[in-house]
DNA sequence: ACCTGAACACCGTTCAAGT
DNA sequence: ACCTGAACACCGTTCAAGT
């Protein structure tokens, strides 16, 4: 009797995780359990022999992100967290559908928990206080977050792309609004003509913030690296 | 024959939103359109005559918010932008449901556009370009909701509560974490001992980047102000 | 040990019908 | 003009049963 379909792998965690986020990837969002066992070729049940409920598939594709990003490392502080910024940034922009569930974990995982030590790390060796450490890191994370949360929005890859986006949506406008929000119109016709490049003004940000934030180092430290 | 319950104030869509919210706040959470209904003393399709649909629904919701957001007045562009920052984090806590669908309008409503165009107005006028307002307002706002995104999954009143939080949260842990995560685990004690104060973290992070943005204003303009 | 089938209590939304 | 009832195509998850 037709023994089950071509007789897929075995089912396991690992497999069930990887299956989701590839999902996730493709449509942008967390999979129903449904269409998750859909795929993997096996009814909705199956599924909760390797998680235990959506929360939990959730929190091991999360993990996964996490293990994407790469340690804050070598001697300088500020580029080791510049680039752990953007390699964040670039994890987030892999994985859209994680925007917003990366720092909302009731329960991180061990990349979770191996990454938030790295940074730490960085931050204490290289002469941070522990209040200090904290504040950066706070300050760092609310930013990058909430850029890729910004940025989940306008899915733009090219400046070119963007520009040609906000010149139909304030065609679209009534004329009315050149005079109830003159700035607002300002900035969307500059910014349709010269485009809006998120790489870029992700950049900007970040040196600003790195810029003050170097400032809360102990100063009668050598100004060294 | 009965009739329909206590004679209910007629619909309309200004009483669909405004409860909507009230049932969000309650819960932190979007209602679903048929306890929104409920709520109403009606039948969940009553709804579909003042929201075309939940997204309708949600836009209004969102726009009821950015109307409680205060508009940055005032001489000094850096305290205008400062008060707007701390107002909008107030208005995020009071509706933690409404983080994360702030920025994600495709169809902003008029209390939104008026606020975007304040804010633009207030660094405009400040002296910032174009491309420096843009780049200041871009920087914030992420700053703002990345913080408001970490808020929201944390929801503790006071540094007391937040330090007896992780505090619990550290000793259900198995012994081996001290030795894994060295940093995380010091981060965990010295906080579990001083509390974390959200309003402070959020206006140290504030100040920061508000400090490193007034640097990209005209250098050759007089200091005052 | 792992997978299945049927069922439960939910969703948002349609359509045609009532008043 | 506004509200209703029944239905459709979905959800996550339970329980008892199969192999």
């Amino acid at each position: 009797m037709a023994h089950q379909a071509p007789r897929r792998n075995r089912l396991n965690r690992d497999r069930v995780l990887r299956a989701a986020v590839a999902l996730a990837d493709q449509r942008s969002d967390v999979p129903t359990m449904r269409t998750l066992a859909q795929e993997l070729g096996v009814v909705p049940m199956a599924l909760y022999k390797h998680v235990a409920n959506k929360e939990d598939l959730v929190d091991g594709m999360i993990d996964l992100v996490f293990g994407e990003v790469a340690f804050p490392t070598g001697a300088d502080w500020k580029t080791a967290m510049r680039q752990r910024a953007i390699s964040m940034r670039q994890a987030l922009l892999r994985h859209r559908w994680a925007v917003g569930l990366m720092e909302a974990r009731m329960r991180p995982g061990p990349a979770d928990l191996r990454h938030h030590n790295a940074v730490l790390a960085c931050l204490r060796e290289a002469g941070f206080s522990f209040q200090t450490a904290v504040h950066a890191y706070s300050a760092l994370d609310s930013y990058i977050y909430g850029f890729a949360l910004q940025e989940k929005t306008f899915p733009f890859t090219t400046p070119e792309e963007s520009g040609e986006a906000v010149e139909t949506m304030l065609a679209m406008q009534p004329p009315s609004v050149a005079q109830e929000y003159p700035y607002l119109v300002e900035v969307a016709l500059e910014l349709g003509k010269s485009g809006y490049d998120y790489a870029v003004e992700f950049q900007v940000g970040l040196d600003l913030l790195l810029d003050s934030i170097d400032q809360l180092r102990p100063q009668w430290r050598s100004a060294a690296s």
